[in-house]
DNA sequence: CTGGAGATCCACCGAACGGTGGAGGCGCGA
DNA sequence: TCGCGCCTCCACCGTTCGGTGGATCTCCAG
């Protein structure tokens, strides 16, 4: 029997994943907790399996409680559910060990199946996700602009040769294209303008 | 008497403006704000005649402030005053009502009959932008790219060099070069990176 | 305190790009 | 039929970029 608790803010949305559990006869809820800390709490307690966990939660977000739940309780899997496989989200949620990564819109089938995969240790991710960290996996350290660069990413985007966002930053023409050349390795591209349109693709500029 | 109110989130800046309009009989600074919301609010309370506006600030941007505060404040002139004379700012500021674009190395000298200016309605620009907007404006039937160089700059965004494109597109190179310079003239930009830019925010590519 | 990440800077080189001022051909509507 | 917009192509030139392989400094965490 995999012991499950939800962890999600909406009392809706935990209401839901009840009663889609309760046809399963290997999974039972055993908790739900509103927030972070609380799922860390009842996932100990009640020697949780497998925790189903919200990203996008007042107080301790999903990757702070999944990080920290994975310190206290490391036999307890965590698997996110959340609404949107925003790129920003996604690997931090890795990161933080989570060991799989679903979309509400997933089936209860789907949603079952996730579950019983996660209490074996296996990995699910949803197909739009894995394609998405695929892409960030290949290189490492990918997908995450450091400020600075974010700030030449944009000032190029913006028109300004290396020479001017140089001016415009206070600092020397060389650095500029140091970052520059950061900024393809991470992006995955090889001049400025397909950086620019990859940083418009991942939101990452104005 | 001109009533100014300056809105910059640097204190140093809105302390040089002050120590400017010192030396000026006709113009007295009546107010200092550091972000839009607030400059609006003194605008108000301060019967400014002109709000000198800078455009990257926290919180509400210069381009909302200035919208705001046209609507809120129609006697108020707002004059941006900000460093870059980035393509992609000056046309939403003049669509939002101000009536002048400065840049920030413009001299004091400068600067106060700028803001003379305003105050009588005129409309004031810096060089480098009255360039820009010229080609803008001007140009009948601007903005609109045709399918053949939406193409071009579609290819150009996925990291295509002029020769790549060439050869996807079965023209010669010269020809793609000519389409980009068509492109950067509707686009008023002045190469690929910030083509692709615009491409985006006028949501021509993809 | 040692290592790594981030930011800054350097030199050198070939390749690509941007600017200019053309030119010819095609199709469509005035 | 004439003009206009669009697409195609050419040459020349200076500038900028991208690639490479470094280097130093600071800050922060292990």
């Amino acid at each position: 029997m995999i012991r499950l608790v939800v962890v999600d803010d909406h009392p809706i949305v935990r209401g839901g994943l009840r009663d889609t559990f309760a046809d399963a006869e290997d999974i039972v809820v055993v908790g739900e907790a509103g927030d972070g800390a609380e799922g860390i709490e009842r996932a100990e307690q009640l020697a949780a399996d497998v925790v189903l966990m919200d990203l996008r939660m007042p107080g301790m977000d999903g990757v702070a409680a999944t990080a920290a739940l994975r310190e206290r309780v490391p036999s307890a899997r965590v698997l996110i559910l959340t609404t949107f496989d925003s790129e920003s989200d996604v690997l931090p949620a890795i990161e933080a060990g989570a060991i799989g990564y679903l979309l509400k819109d997933a089936l209860p089938d789907e949603l079952m199946r996730a579950v019983r995969a996660a209490a074996r240790g296996e990995s699910v991710l949803a197909p739009s996700v894995t394609q998405h960290l695929m892409g960030q996996v290949r290189r490492p350290g990918a997908g995450t602009l450091t400020d600075r660069e974010k700030q030449v990413l944009q000032l190029v985007a913006n028109g300004s040769s290396n020479r001017e966002a140089a001016a415009a930053l206070f600092i020397g023409e060389a650095s500029i294209k140091t970052h520059l050349q950061h900024i393809y390795g991470k992006l995955g591209v090889r001049d400025r303008a397909s950086a620019v349109a990859e940083g418009y693709r991942r939101r990452l500029l104005t």
